[in-house]
DNA sequence: ATTTACTGATACTATAATAGTATCAGTAAA
DNA sequence: TTTACTGATACTATTATAGTATCAGTAAAT
């Protein structure tokens, strides 16, 4: 039942440095450092986070990441959807056959209970809160 | 966010095609026609079901399978432990090496409460309860 | 100007999990 | 003795996940 994967993974801790460090640009290589991810493979997750505007870079020297909205406003389900797509419905889908008993699956609507549920909390559990219960 | 897989699907219907069928033994062969699911595969399913005592066979001519158990007994939290392992913990973990912020991470700490919700969640449905709302 | 520290973009590889197939040996009812 | 079944196990295909490597370009610092 692996949750998350380490692409959000990496890209919440990302943000929290980032997040931490304000308003300030934070390098991917000192981020990297920080928290001992894989230098090429953070960067790639940043370029991700560039490109759904949770974060803008600054390039050349002195440059690097910083966030884009306030802490608050990034729901963890959101990071979950960025690198593991929807949360929702990836259930009794197939190779994007959908699964012969469709409507009537008893299984699936029970399953998309508990998805509900998960993706409540997700979107509750926010940069900010993971950075206040951090400190 | 794809809770179940296809073993843990397939184990489901399986279970409730032989709970729906009572106490008399089906097939695989049955069962894979009737859920239309890959024969071999679901005869691998079988095999582990046995396995863990869920399900007994009769072999030879007119043999085949059924429960070991009254429905109400085989919460699907079970089933799900059986084809995916634990389902919490698997969380934060990587390549056996346990992360190296283990102790004090706040996101593990929020991952798993929610784990925990889901696994509740699972245990209270049984192949019992999907049978009731299946019919 | 040129070195240095950085990002942008993208191609590549390794590993593991998931899903599915195939085969042979044995059992028991008809 | 044929037929319909299970037991066991080896094999393959596909996809997802994780990680690496490289080249081009930018901008601050010297």
């Amino acid at each position: 039942m692996k949750l998350l994967t380490k692409h959000t993974d990496y890209a919440i801790r990302a943000l929290l440095v980032l997040a931490k460090k304000n308003n300030l640009f934070v390098s991917a290589r000192a981020i990297a450092k920080e928290q001992n991810m894989p230098y090429q493979f953070l960067r790639r997750i940043l370029q991700m986070l560039i490109k759904h505007k949770l974060v803008v870079s600054k390039e050349g020297g002195g440059g690097g990441f910083k966030l884009n909205k306030p802490p608050k406003s990034i729901p963890v389900e959101q990071i979950i959807e960025i690198f593991q797509g929807n949360v929702q419905f990836s259930e009794c889908m197939f190779r994007k056959k959908i699964c012969c008993n469709h409507a009537a699956c008893v299984i699936r609507k029970q399953i998309q209970k508990i998805e509900q549920i998960v993706v409540s909390k997700f979107t509750k559990i926010t940069i900010a809160t993971l950075l206040r219960d951090s400190i």
